[in-house]
Formats: C-alpha cells, sequence, structure tokens
RNA sequence: GGCGCUUUCGUCUAGCGGCUAGGACACAUGCCUCUCACGCAUGGAACACGGGUUCGAUUCCCGUAGGCGCUACCA
C-alpha cells in the first residue's frame, strides 16, 4: 500500500467556470503528485446532467493551461484508466451498483422527489435511514414480485446505500488527524439514479478512484462531512486495504463579512475570482477573470500556494519548482483563509519587477498599439525598464508612461499653479535653446549641459526641472527628466517645451 | 435544529510547554529625491473566553462563545 505509484485526480464538475478555490484544490494536487514523482488526473464529473454548461470543459481545460497546470493524464490528456468523463463510464457504474445490490449494502427506492419533498415538510428533520426506510416504498419494505414490477413497468427508481447505524465511523485525514462520526447521522445515500442511468457523485467518485487507483484525495473541506460515508462505500466493496488517503483543504472566505467567496464579493471589491473571463451562455452575463484582468499566471499560482499553505519559513516569493519542492499537506492550515486580494496584488507586483524588461515589454506592445501609438521595441524596452517597478499591473504601464508616446494636451491645473512661475515661460526658452544647441542628445550628455547652465546662471534645480516636467509630461510625475527628454528625442522635447511656453505663458 | 471542522496582529501566517510571540500584505511616519512613484528604514498592531493538567501554558485536555461547512435523485 505505501509503495504505490502517487496518483491523485482534481474532479471538477462542468457546471461553470472554475472557482478561484478550486483552482487552489488543484494546485495543491499538482504540487503533491510533481513532489513524489506521481500522475496528476483530470476527471470530469459530469453525473448530474441537469446542471450542464456548455463551454465549462473547455474552459476548465484552458485555465490549467495558463496557470501551467499540467495533468499527466484525463479528459483531452488520455491514459490508460479512462474514459475519465463520467457520463461515459455508465456501464461501469451498473456493474458495481449491482455488486452492492447483490450483497444486500444497498436496495432499490421508488419514492419520488416530490413524495420525500412532502415527507421532509410533514416531518422535521426527517432523513431517509435506518429509522425510516421500512416506512418507505422501497425494496427493503415491498415484496420482491412487487419491486420486479415496478421496475419492468418502467418506474423510475433509485438506489440507496443501506447504512447500518450506530457505529463509528474513522476518518483519518492528513492535515485534521482522526475525525470520527457515528454512522447513525448518515442517511441512506442515494448512489444511482435509473432516470438518466448514471450514479451520483459518491458512487461515482469511490468507483473511480479505486478505479483509477488513486492515492490522495485532496479537496475541499466541504467533503469531510461526506467522507465517513466514502469510508463506508470503500469497506462495502472491501476496497480498505487500498483505501486513497484523504487530505481536506479548508476553504477560501470572503476578504470582509462572513461566509466563502463568490462572484459577488469579486464584483463588489473589484478583483476577479475566476481565473478566466467567462460569458455565461444562458445570461450572457460577464464574470472578470484574472488573464484578462492583467494578473501573471505566476503570480497567481504563487499566491494561491500561500493561502492556506506556507513553507514554515520566511520566504514568499517561490516558483512552481520551489513550490513542488516545498510543499507539504501537513503545513496547510486547518481553519479557512480570507481572499488577501490586496496581497495577490503585491504578488503581481513583484512579479513584474522579476519578469525582464524584454518580457514586459512584449506584454505592453498590445496596449501601446491599441492607443494607435507605434514604437520599435528596443525604446519600448528601454521606458519599460524605468517604469515597470512603478505599476502592479502591465495595462497600468500605458497611464504611468503614455506622456512618452504622446504630447500633453493639457496641463494639470495644481501642477501648473505650483511649478510654473512667472518667469517659467522665459527659462523654459532658455532652455530649450540651450537643448537645440546640443550635438549629443544623450540622457548623460544633456544631464551634464543642463546641470551646468542651471548653474553658471544661478538657477535652482528644482524651478528649472519641475517646470521642463511639466512642459514634457504635462503634469508632476514621471522618472528623471532626462530620461524623457532623453527617449522622446531632441526634437519632441523643443516642441513640448514652445507649446508649454505658448500656453502657459 | 443536528453533525463535523475551526479560532495567534485588520488580513495571510510562523510557533509544535519556558520566546522581548517572528515574517509578509495593508496602514502610519521618516529617508531617498528635479516631481510622482518605486525602494529602504522605523512604528503601531494578535494568542476569543472560562476551567483544568503542569513548577510553568499561545502551545495539551474539557467547556462556552464566534466563524465555516454539511445536512438533495448537486458536486
Amino acid at each position: 500500500m505505501n509503495d504505490r505509484k502517487v496518483r491523485v485526480r482534481f474532479a471538477p464538475s462542468p457546471t461553470g467556470p472554475l472557482h478561484i478555490g478550486g483552482v487552489r484544490t488543484a494546485l495543491y494536487n499538482y504540487l503533491f503528485a510533481k513532489q513524489n514523482g506521481g500522475d496528476f488526473i483530470f476527471r470530469l464529473e459530469d453525473t448530474d446532467s441537469n446542471r450542464f454548461v456548455e463551454g465549462a470543459e473547455e474552459y476548465i481545460l484552458e485555465s490549467f493551461r495558463w496557470l501551467g497546470i499540467k495533468f499527466d493524464e484525463g479528459v483531452s490528456f488520455g491514459g490508460n484508466y479512462g474514459p475519465y468523463r463520467q457520463s461515459e463510464r455508465r456501464e461501469i457504474y451498473k456493474k458495481y451498483v449491482k455488486i452492492l445490490l447483490d450483497a444486500d449494502k444497498a436496495y432499490i427506492a421508488f419514492d419520488t422527489p416530490e413524495e420525500l419533498d412532502k415527507k421532509r415538510a410533514e416531518i422535521e428533520n426527517f432523513q431517509y435511514d435506518a429509522s425510516t426506510r421500512l416506512s418507505m416504498r422501497n425494496s427493503l419494505s415491498m415484496p420482491a414480485e412487487e419491486v420486479q414490477a415496478l421496475i419492468d413497468g418502467g418506474h423510475k427508481y433509485v438506489v440507496r446505500f443501506k447504512i447500518e447505524p450506530g457505529e463509528k465511523v474513522v476518518v483519518n485525514d492528513i492535515i485534521r488527524g482522526v475525525v470520527t462520526i457515528d454512522s447513525s447521522i448518515l442517511d441512506d445515500k442515494v448512489l444511482y439514479k435509473s432516470a438518466d442511468e448514471l450514479p451520483t457523485y459518491h458512487l461515482a467518485n469511490i468507483v473511480d478512484d479505486h478505479l483509477m487507483e488513486v492515492t490522495h484525495v485532496i479537496r475541499g473541506e466541504e467533503w469531510l462531512p461526506s467522507a465517513p460515508l466514502h469510508v463506508l462505500l470503500y469497506r462495502a466493496f472491501g476496497w480498505e486495504d487500498t483505501m486513497p488517503a484523504f487530505a481536506h483543504l479548508s476553504l477560501l472566505l470572503k476578504p470582509e463579512g462572513n461566509g466563502k467567496l463568490s462572484k459577488r464579493d469579486g464584483d463588489k471589491l473589484g478583483f476577479p475570482v475566476f481565473p478566466l473571463e467567462w460569458k455565461d451562455p444562458a445570461t450572457g452575463a460577464i464574470s472578470s477573470g484574472y488573464r484578462e484582468s492583467g494578473y501573471l499566471p505566476e503570480a497567481v499560482v504563487n499566491f494561491l500556494a500561500l493561502l492556506g499553505w506556507n513553507p514554515g519559513d520566511d520566504v514568499e516569493m517561490m516558483d512552481v519548482e520551489e513550490l513542488i519542492k516545498k510543499f507539504d499537506l501537513t503545513h496547510c492550515s486547518k481553519a479557512g483563509a480570507r481572499f488577501d486580494y490586496k496581497k495577490m496584488i503585491w504578488f503581481n507586483h513583484e512579479y513584474i519587477i522579476k519578469k525582464s524588461d524584454e518580457e514586459v515589454a512584449e506584454m505592453f506592445a498590445p496596449v501601446v498599439e491599441s492607443h494607435g501609438v507605434s514604437v520599435d521595441a528596443a525604446t519600448l524596452t528601454k521606458i519599460v525598464s524605468l517604469m515597470k517597478g512603478r505599476v502592479n499591473f502591465v495595462h497600468e504601464l500605458w497611464e504611468a508612461s503614455n506622456f512618452y508616446f504622446i504630447a500633453p494636451e493639457s496641463y494639470d491645473e495644481k501642477t501648473v499653479k505650483k511649478r510654473w512661475k512667472a518667469d517659467s515661460a522665459v527659462k523654459m526658452t532658455e532652455l530649450a535653446a540651450l537643448l537645440e544647441s546640443l550635438d549629443d542628445f544623450s540622457i548623460e550628455n544633456q544631464e551634464k549641459e543642463v546641470k551646468a547652465w542651471i548653474e553658471s546662471k544661478e538657477y535652482s534645480l528644482g524651478e528649472i526641472m519641475n517646470a521642463f516636467r511639466l512642459a514634457l509630461v504635462g503634469e508632476g510625475k514621471g522618472p528623471q527628466m532626462f530620461d524623457i527628454s532623453g527617449i522622446i528625442g531632441k526634437e519632441e522635447t523643443l516642441a513640448r517645451l514652445k507649446k508649454a511656453v505658448e500656453v502657459l505663458g
């Protein structure tokens, strides 16, 4: 059992876009698999035909491609344990349902959903279990011939797991330790529905994990209450010796207020809760995605890895290789983690700085182009090198550095008031004359000549530079002045100076 | 309601019987400076509460309170 090859899976339901919490679960599975030289499986749990959403599967796959989380096998990846789409495994589940039925560990029930709803309305805390099952319409309470007749007559039925009450069921969780529950509180879960000939999550999950030789089940905490049921299922099948180890991850909580993280929180506070932008096929509503919002996949991965886990040291910036090396399920926190989107933004900032100027320039180029500006790669790279440390997102580079590409059309009022003095026009005209006389317009030479001139005239550095900045930028921001004039060039610099003198007087 | 999980600065967390309770984000202040940022430095800021166990509890146990989850023919 210990020498089995590590195999883990991420098994979403294609009911819509992948939630960021799901992304974290997948990431932890991935890190764990890679650390142990194991396999990472992508399985699709599409056993609820009513909730199928067009495009969700491709969305999920594309999300992981963007994040760099790679699967070894599964839907669209191939593998020897397929099919990996549960809707294509009907015959397999039927076989195992029969095994349970034949062993008297499950039974057939005819109660309709409506009848059950009625029952729940009538009786407080009604539960379909050992205490009530004999008063319901099922193969335990009805004669065999009648059951057969109903089935033959095409009546829809479900198969329920027959849970023996009064048993202490123990789940050994890697993160939480021993969790014990009394089987009496469990209900006779529906395992299979004849209506669509599909199992429910619980049965499909156990059968697939067993058949696919999954060794570790790493999933969200919302599954903890049903883990005992799953243990009981493994036991019923006689698979206890190869039962996977469980690790239930704490949930992601709203940044503020109560409850788990939802799409609404993102909308309200201005951060995405989905990896990619998603357009709801039914309503047409658009939900923002990390990718489209300008987050770098490595920043998202780094941030998510640290939300509920930490390496035990003070290192926070880690690439995926390092995460794989350090990841440890036993160091995962047990309590839910509030989603700290401000820290997410900080990570993005750090990763932009970490990237080469060339790489960032390449990402920035389409943004510049979209503003109808064309600029050569070398200049753009130079601009990026000056500006990238000042932004949290690549697209913010435009707002931060558009003065490189476009001359100011107006001058910020406050800055004018503060930086444009009565004699500024005269001094800027003098500065323009000096700059025009320069054959060498390099940043270094401009600085040398202009500073010498300021000194000889006994002007203050500030008054000249601030007015100069206002003329070139239109407001009081930006890097060192000669890093601006040097890049936009002599002609443009002189033109902007001239215009400022004309407009501001 | 029942069952389970959980509880260290505002937030993410380190801590695994003896610490001035550490780091990061955020915040504040200062420095840098031709501006705005960045960066750097400094600072404020936490063991939910009550009982035990122990020479000694943030740490172990039991309660209470809060938080979270589950309680479907959804996953």
